[in-house]
DNA sequence: CTGAAAGCGCTTACAG
DNA sequence: CTGAAAGCGCTTACAG
């Protein structure tokens, strides 16, 4: 039989329906003898709850959401490791929400309630504090707890899970100024996000703390419109030094720069951000932030399980710890 | 108020909820001025229905299943990102589920099958022969619609949306035998994957037919060990040419080749498979084959939107073009 | 420890 | 074109 209901089961037992739901939700409640009798049935009949019909009548759907704005990126399919192996273990089920720039988020949010998820993940950096308040709201009026992972919001009520990213940009950034350099340029993103801001204002405060000018310059990211801005920096501008906001950022810079017959370390030193298997592969390899984006995933689904369970949950607010993995592309410089 | 059901929109509109519901399920069989009537009171009220009431009243949970093993891979990835738009323009959900190795297949299939789905896509390109079958055979029970995405089934019978990789592998081959290369390896994973195989078929035929021995070299995957194994191939053997089943493994046998004063593409071409950030990123750049993931992702999507919807669907066995994208390491050695 | 009954919020024949 | 009623497959107080 394809599709057996609890109904199948009850009867092939001699038990009522009530006592089979009993027997897969709270099994202490039922004598031993009947729980057994009852697993049997289940197991010859292969019997499964149908998930839908228990999330209506219990309210609770066992799904989370994950809400994200561009899959393809690395780090988001990181986290998503993550967040996919702690679900598991919890038995959460995982539905993905695509947002994208057209889309009214407000709408997106009222419609992710009609979902009835058991709680949310939000794992878009591109989110303004506008966006934020919006999500919290409507997801607090409903009652469904929620979780930014990798995404800085200065909100200290809304839960999050991230790392330091000023802290990371300033000690990369101090690395570089100890190692007498001068001219150092931070590369951003055309767009704005949560956590490159953070990266920048680290930059800028280790720069101003060493009397140094901040120069940060914004690439849209793409490959093509790199190189042609880029190039210019070896003609016109001293530069001694420069850091991605990303790792690929940083190498595709690199390229352009060893094209221009710049030597790295000697002449330049470069980094980015995020240790990916792209700082790996460059040559010279690159220095880079490590930031332990599988762990936020899961750390951030473990507090998620935490909210929805309404345990009382003591630190609302994680920060995970990072390190810069140094390479070849920074090895030292200093005269002594 | 925080959640208006159908209930609360009849009582407001003076209908009953037969009404409401056929307002939103079939708007033609109301009257105009009812139908104008109950919209602005859904809309007032901000009503969304209850996803999951509708499902099971409807047996339609308009979400389809992901089943893949690993996310952070860049191809599943790129090809959730072709699923995720053209599931947003059909109004499908997705739900993720991961497959992990220490998994009994046939259970998760069943489980999967609890979960309502209108339809599955299996983006697994880790199948053996015997999971299709057993997943083919558990859906086909249930009358669950599925697609395989990116993976190779021998099984006529079965949905799938790939490319013909075996005419890739044969063609970049080809193109290395064109180009006076006699030493030509394959250089794959340890872990047989229905793609793969396929890549390796055709540079066998192509070998073959040329009268050259193919050379398969089994990697793990992981760059350290990678290093290892291969820095012994310029002790020891005479090679020159390389195609790699992955853009990263292309990529790091290339940086160890140089490593070892091994000039590229004049001593040694190196080509890849899927034409990723990896082979646009690396010095010299990498020829690879471009495999248009997105599409894969997306068209298995709208294939299964038809196979959902009973439309008789004539082709059900897709395959997607894919070229070569040639670049600086396997520049034209030709002599004449 | 177990069963009968109500209810979760919808959809869908069936009448009219 | 509209409404009353049954039903989707479960869970969960409430009795006993």
């Amino acid at each position: 039989m394809a599709n057996a209901t609890i109904y199948d089961v009850a009867g092939a037992a001699g038990v009522s329906l009530a006592t089979v739901s009993r027997v897969l939700n709270n099994p202490e409640k039922v004598k031993e003898e009947t729980r057994l009798r009852v697993l049997k049935v289940i197991k010859e009949l292969g019997y499964r709850p149908n998930v839908i019909a228990r999330g209506l009548a219990s309210r609770r759907t066992t799904t989370v959401g994950i809400v994200i704005s561009d899959v393809t990126r690395a780090s988001v399919a990181e986290m998503l490791g993550g967040i996919s192996d702690i679900a598991y273990n919890y038995k959460y089920s995982i539905k993905l929400f695509s947002i994208r720039e057209d889309m009214d988020a407000s709408e997106i949010f009222k419609d992710i309630v009609a979902e009835q998820l058991d709680g949310i993940l939000y794992l878009n950096d591109e989110l303004s504090e506008k966006d934020v308040e919006q999500m919290r709201s409507v997801f607090t009026d409903n009652q469904i707890p929620f979780v930014l992972a990798n995404v800085v919001s200065d909100n200290e009520t809304v839960p999050m899970v991230t790392i330091d990213y000023e802290k990371a940009g300033y000690e990369i950034t101090k690395s570089m100024i100890d190692d007498h350099r001068k001219n150092i340029y931070f590369l951003s993103t055309a767009r704005r996000y949560s956590v490159n801001d953070q990266k920048e204002a680290g930059y800028t405060r280790a720069m101003e703390e060493a009397g140094l000018e901040p120069k940060i310059f914004r690439t849209s990211g793409d490959t093509h419109v790199n190189r042609q801005h880029f190039a210019t920096f070896f003609e016109d501008k001293k530069i001694d030094a420069a850091i991605g906001a990303r790792d690929s950022i940083a190498v595709s810079f690199m390229n352009i720069a060893l094209d221009n017959n710049v030597r790295v370390p000697e002449d330049l030193a470069v980094a980015g951000f995020q240790n990916t298997k792209y700082a790996l592969l460059s040559r010279p390899n690159l220095t880079s932030i490590d930031i332990p984006v599988y762990d936020i995933g899961a750390v951030s689904m473990r507090l998620l399980t935490k909210l929805m369970s309404s345990k009382s949950v003591e630190n609302i607010r994680i920060v995970l710890p990072h390190y810069v993995q140094v390479r070849q592309s920074t090895r030292n410089n200093s005269i002594d």
